[in-house]
Parts: C-alpha cells; structure tokens; sequence
DNA sequence: CATGAATGAGGCTTCATTCAT
DNA sequence: GATGAATGAAGCCTCATTCAT
C-alpha cells in the first residue's frame, strides 16, 4: 500500500505539513491574512479545523511558516539567476531581469503574498521576525548584486566610479517596484521595461556619457 | 464658553471630517488595518464612536478616505517637485528624486499606511477601487517622469534612443523601493543611494558609454 | 420617564452589574463553573452576551465576583447574628448555630456556589485570590465566634481551661459541614443536629464532667 | 527483550487500570477536573492517549473511578481507625481524630480531589452517583460514630441523654472541617485543635457540667 | 448632531473522542 | 491490545455597527 516514495495510495492517513503551507499560501494569497479564516485553509488543504494546529500552534505561526517558505523560494530563484554561467557583468545582470521579471506570469496569482507579507511586518504580531527576515533577505540581495556589479568594474566592463551599492540597491528594488506596478495595472510589462531599463542604465542616459 | 483652562472651547461643536481621517490615518499606521478598532480612532480624534459613522458608512470606508487622502497628498508633493523651476532635465529629476528619498525621516513614521494599502488592493472589499487608484496614480506618475525624460531628449540633452517610458517605470518604482528598503532596515539611507543612482545611470554604467 | 430613584420605565436601556452578578450565579449554582457557558448567564439576565464583557473582564473574573458577592453576604449574615442581644455566650453561639443551620431552606438552592467556590480555590485561575479570601474569611469567622466563647469564660460561664480557638474552629467548621451533609442528605436536619449537638458540648459528653 | 539500559523491560504489556486511576487521581488533584485534559493523564501513567479509552468509557468515568477508590480507601482507614482495639468510647473517638487529622501532612497534596468530587456531586454529569456515594458514606461513618458514642452510652462512660446521632454527625463533619480549614490555611493545624475539641467536649463546656 | 451602551455574528482555539494502523 | 493523528463540536471573546437618549 505504500510506495517507495513513502506516500500511501488513497488519501494518506499523514497529513503533509507543506501541504497545509501550500494551502495556506493559496488562500492568504487570495484573501489577505485577516479575511482569510482557519477554516477556508484547512478546507483547501482538505483536512479538518483542528489537525493544523497539530501542525502550527496558531494562525499567526502557520502565516508566518508560510512566509519562511516563500523566502526560501525565492531566495533560490534569485540566487540560480544570479550564478548563472554568463561571463560578463552585464549579460548576468540581463540573466537576473529577466528571470526575475520573465516570471511574473506564474508569479502573479501569488503576487499578493509579497503584499501581505509587507503589511505584516509592519502590523503583525511577528512583526519583528518579519522585518528582519526581510531586512537580511534585502541586504543578501543586494551584496549579491554587487558583487556583480564590483565584479564588472574590476573586469573593467564597467566604469570605476560606479556606486555599486546605490547601483544595486535600486535594481533590486525595481524589481520589486516592476511587480508591483505590474499587478496594479494589467497591460503594464514589466519584463520589457526591465530589460530596456537595464539597457539604457548601462550605456547612461547622457548624451556626452 | 471658556474651559478651565481659560482657552475657549477651541474644539469646535462641528466634527471635523478631515480630523478623523487624520486621526485614523495615525491609527491605521500604527496598528494596521485590522488591528485598528474603531474605538481607536474615536479615541484618537477625541469623540464618539457613534459619530465616526455620522461621517463614515464603515470602517472600510473611513479607510478608503484615508487613502484618497494620501493619495492626493502623495500626487501633490511628487507634482510641485516635478514642476520645480530647474531648466535641465537631469536636474528636475534629481530634485524629484531628492525630494521623494529626502523626505523619509518625516514620512517613516506614517510609511506603513503605504503597506497597509498595498495589502488594501489584493484583499480589501474596496480592492478594485485600491486597485484602480493606484493604477491611475503609477500611470499618471510614469507619464510624469517620463514627460520629463522626453523634454530632455528633445532638448538633445538625453540620447533619442532612451526608452523614456520604462526608464520612467523604474525610476517611480526605484523610489517606492528605496524607502521600502529603508523601512526595512533603518542603516539603509534612501536619498544617498538614490542620488548616487541617478548620476550612474544618466552617465551610464559602461566604460565605453 | 425616569423614575425618582433613577430606574427607568419599562426596560431599562441601562444594564446593572449586580443583576449580571445575580444571574451568573444563579446559573453558577445550577450548572457548575465549566458547564455554565456565558451564553446562560446573558440569557438568565435577559442581555446579549457581549454586554457581559461590558462589565466583566472574563468569565474567570465574573465568576470571582459571584464569589466576592458571596462572602459578603455570608459575612454579613454571620455577623449580624453573633452580635445578637443575647447576653449568656451559650445564647449567643445558639443563636449563631440556629441562624446558620436555620437557613438551610432557602441557602439549599444556591448551596452548591459554595461547593463551586471551594473548587477554584483548588484549581481556578484565581486560586490564590480564593484561597486567600476563604482563609481570611474563615479566621475572622473563627475570632468572632472565639471571642463569645473568651466572654463566657471571662465571666464564668464556660470552664477556665475551654480550649477557645480550638472550639471556635470546630464549630465554624460544624456549621459547614451539617450544611454540607444536608446537601447530600434531604432526609438530614441540621438545624436539629446543630442545636442537640450543642447542648452536648456545652454540657459535656462524659458523666462525670 | 531488555531495554537499552540494561533493565528488563519491566512495564509489563498489560496496562494496569489501577495505575490509570492514580495517574488520573494525581492529574485531576493537581489540575482539577476541566483544567486536566485526557492527555496529561495519559503522559502521567506513561501510556497512549487512545489506551485510556480501552479502559474508560469517557473522562467522566474515568474520573468517576478515582471518586470510587478514593471514597473506598477514606472508609477503610476510617474504619479501620474506629475498630482500634481501644476499649473506653472516649479512647476510641481519640484515636479516630487522631488518625483523621493527623494524616494531613500526607493527605495534604491531593486534599484537593475531596473539593473536586464534592463539586463533581453539585455539577457533573454524574452528579446523582456522586451525591448518592457520599450520602451512603457519610451515613455510614455517621452510623459507625454513632456506634460508638452508643456503646459508651450504655457502658455508663457517656450521659445518657447524650444525642448520639447529632454529635456524631457534627464529629463526622467536624474532621472534614478541620481538613478544609487547614486546607486554606497553612498555619492551622488540624490535629491540635480537633484533639482539644474532643477533650472539651468529653468534659463539657459549662462549669456546672 | 453626538454619544456610548448594547449587541450578536463570527473567529480562533481547545480537547474529548474515534479509528486506521 | 495499544497508539496517536485526525477531527469537529463547542466555547470564549472581539468588535463593527446600531439606536435610544
């Protein structure tokens, strides 16, 4: 009755934690945290009210794992771009907005996850825990990015007085502000607009360089 | 007439709509949305709770004023320093940028209000209209800086081949991020990385221009 | 439409605390502390139940005020009784006892608060606040009836060496226990048993004195 | 067959249902009944959750078990106190007080449970079988004091006109009294003041007898 | 107009009990 | 038999909203 993979033909007697999280993270997403109730999640997760706090102590602590998963997930994306074999600077700059950018069809439906996340750091009980996840997640996002950028101005690709830090900080945060402008507004492109942006950053918008 | 105090009684016997929303505006910030009760606000602005509904259907709705309110506020900060008397294009966008990323320490206290929106657009029942306001606003917003980009292209200040409308994108976008960035992490200093950004980027980022 | 002593005809929009008090312990009494639900006690008192947290805190804390009311009472009628005109002390620890045992028809309806009480002394959240104030009550209760037992020794009515405090004890507990075997036992008088029992003691048991 | 620490596996198979009820006893005396939950018991006789139910209808049963060993251990000792080989009435109500009171030390610490079961009689599901427990035990150990006194009635040690019924019923009642007392009340000891009582009551408290 | 006492729908959480293994 | 993961009924409490004054 069991396969080797460990998982029970029929409906498993073991309920998945990570399935509760994905749950979770479908109806916080659709809801918001306070519009979504602990009973819409276990309905979706298809198990009853009181097996997910067998699982999670409570709604702000099933919240919360879902956020560390989110971060972890998108800690890997980012960083699988970011290493990617490209050899110059800016080819991997390119690589990076695109991937990060070029996902947003997948990502939108979750994309108020992102939201969410940002209001609970500012309200929630976790509130601490959350902006320091998010203080050190934007941090190692942007020393990756500069090292990129550091790494370009040491090949001489880029220009020596090059503010990487500012430089990086902000492309990070237009990736960030691209979704953003995107989830409000439909017809809006963020992967164009990335990768014209990007362009144009590079070769300066002055006509004397 | 006169309060013990010897003022008279200053507080007039109207209420003052825009004082409510002031005062739900501060609560609203520092709590969230949810967290927010309405005797909060009552206290806050110092009367009633029944009188909030005089001048609010519901909490939803004293919180969509809240945002029509910081919405024209926000429009008409970023508009006077648009239209500030600099003849150059790159010097109308530095003063832009200088006085969005300047005006963090004052705008740190209430910035949360901007995450609670955000989270307001993907889950509030006011969503759509959440939505539809910050689609106009980033629209109009862009068309801003992107009017600006395109003067100092015809001026031959800018080169004609500047992808005007998502350099536009990502410069709005790169502003909200910074101080989404400094919230997060209070060593981040907005103004500084923004300001060092926009030189690297209208000289570009490489050697050869 | 308001009367002289402030009630108001008809029903009246203001609820009073003491009614609440009376109906959680009518229904404290019927149904014990845990299957009470705060539902009963608004619906015995005629109000919805959130208007029960208008006055009280939680059902604990509602619940000690039961208690608080309880003690007040039962001082009160202890006292009054002790301080009766009588002036032989045998008179006056028969009139104690009689009241005490005699109003065993109407306490019999509410008897089991008591039981109810010394329960949360054990093991309710505000045990220490219970213990302290039964065991204060129960000092002071034994210190009166000690000192009418000292009188009569002071004036040569009892013998020199009566073990006063001890005495006094046994009978304040007496008088809780002959309630307390009514309560289990409808067949058993503790008035009867109360006063035959303290002609006994005043007299002695053995023959020779 | 032997345990990792060299013992032999020394919890037989079988579980005990007597080590269920002791478990039970310590948890619902430490705890009271509502606040123990089915699964401290179990952690308490190191057994799983479901075993309990092997044993026990339902938590009032089980709870019901431990009022049945608890009422049947009190009337052995009693009994067994009042059987003493003491030949005077007078000895052998002594030796009863003695060993009543005397055993608070160690009764102390589940004293509580006697709380607990009185106000089970008031409130819990089982209430008619616990009242009728206790009116069948109190009417015994009543009859059996009673016994007693009559004995040394008609040995001529006692006054004839001695109320053997309600004096036995007040010693009966006073034992537990003393117990609650001391219960509340750290400094009071029991003993001392149940044996100067019973000496006064033997002598009598009037000075003409 | 302004008020705040009253309300009850609704959410989170607990826990006795079941039952597949 | 023994187990403990799963369950859902049920209870405490909150708070947006109403409405009598």
């Amino acid at each position: 009755m069991t396969g080797e993979d460990g998982t029970l033909a029929g409906r498993s007697r073991k309920v998945e934690p990570a399935k509760i999280v994905e749950s979770a993270a479908r109806m916080f997403s659709r809801k918001g945290f306070f519009k979504t109730i602990m009973a819409d999640i276990a309905a979706e997760a298809g198990i009853g009210k009181g097996t997910l706090y067998e699982y999670f102590r409570s709604k702000d602590d099933l919240f919360f794992a879902v956020f560390e998963q989110f971060m972890e997930k998108s800690g890997q994306a980012a960083l699988a771009s970011i290493r990617s074999s490209e050899n110059s600077a800016a080819k991997r700059l390119r690589a990076v907005s695109d991937v990060v950018t070029g996902s947003w069809p997948e990502m939108k439906e979750i994309y108020s996850l992102t939201l969410e996340f940002w209001a609970a750091a500012a309200s929630s009980r976790h509130r601490d825990r959350f902006k320091a996840a998010f203080k050190a997640g934007y941090r190692q996002y942007r020393a990756l990015v500069a090292d990129v950028l550091g790494q370009g101005v040491a090949a001489g690709e880029f220009r020596p007085d090059t503010p990487v830090d500012s430089v990086a900080a902000v492309l990070v945060g237009a990736w960030d502000a691209l979704l953003l402008q995107a989830w409000f507004d439909d017809s809006f492109d963020p992967a164009a607009s990335g990768r014209a942006f990007l362009d144009a950053l590079l070769r300066g918008l002055c006509v004397d360089g």
